[in-house]
DNA sequence: GCTAAGTAGTTAAGCGCTTAACCATAATTT
DNA sequence: AAATTATGGTTAAGCGCTTAACTACTTAGC
């Protein structure tokens, strides 16, 4: 072996990187739990996404502002749209007085899928989640909020 | 509004779900940094993953065996293979024993990859994770710990 | 020993996202 | 007012992963 101290370099992790990828690890198979479930349903996590944040927003929002709130590109938002136009979930109207904007609402149909589904979704998460107790949550969210800010 | 209800039941998270959530984005944010980290030198997350894992091995291991730890299926593993082959960053040899399986190896180019560019990663997932103390980290580790098993 | 079932790895098709280029409209500069 | 720059949204190409179908080999059962 060329570099010795290698493998026990990879091996001997600091206690921040083993908590990066604890974090990432575990992470990873809890938003399994959750996309598992609306792919079962035929559902897109993603789709839903939107839909989510436009009823927090109540009801309508702008595309751009919509990508920003999810987390991805005006691109993607674009095409996450377009299928949930389709399905009916949304409704397009464009902006009353900047022709560059559309105005994206949720239709009764989205609502009612929501209605429908979102309960159950949660149910599954906190399912997944009550390994901890409220004080332990807490402490996590403390020590998610101080990761964060940074 | 169809449902009068919906809006708030999507605002009036609890607390299971808001600490579900703060993970999925805390920890998206965090892997971008390594994840950029790699594309800024033109390497790739997921190669070098490959790497890492087969020097905590010692140097060598089966490509399903890989795949199980690394967490993405055999597929992916076999097209994560090629390029890193090609680079010259790993080796392939055919089992001495069992003819379907072949065993994979680190070169030291792969070893010197790893030798130039994991630490300075690590550093830059430390300082995105500095935010948090000693103890702080610890109690992250047992609270991702009690999430994991279950 | 031969057939059937299982396992390791590869390949093809498809999905979900990204970046980059583009079009249309609006705001700013002069 | 005209030209420039900025913004909102769409489209195209590409990347990284998945599932499913396939090939090659091995193991187990008769």
């Amino acid at each position: 072996m060329q570099h010795p101290n290698l493998q026990e370099f990879v091996l001997d992790q600091p206690l921040h990187t083993q908590a990066f990828f604890s974090l990432v690890e575990t992470t990873a198979k809890l938003v399994d739990v959750s996309e598992k479930y609306w792919q079962s349903k035929g559902l897109n996590g993603a789709r839903i996404r939107v839909l989510v944040e436009l009823m927090k927003e109540g009801g309508s929002l702008l595309p751009s502002i919509l990508a920003k709130r999810i987390g991805v590109t005006k691109a993607n938002i674009s095409l996450l749209l377009i299928p949930l136009e389709q399905d009916g979930f949304i409704r397009r109207e464009s902006h009353p007085v900047d022709g560059r904007k559309s105005v994206i609402s949720v239709t009764s149909e989205g609502q009612q899928l929501l209605f429908t589904h979102l309960p159950a979704n949660r149910e599954g998460i906190a399912e997944k989640m009550k390994s901890l107790d409220e004080q332990e949550l807490h402490q996590l969210l403390f020590l998610l909020h101080k990761l964060r800010r940074d």
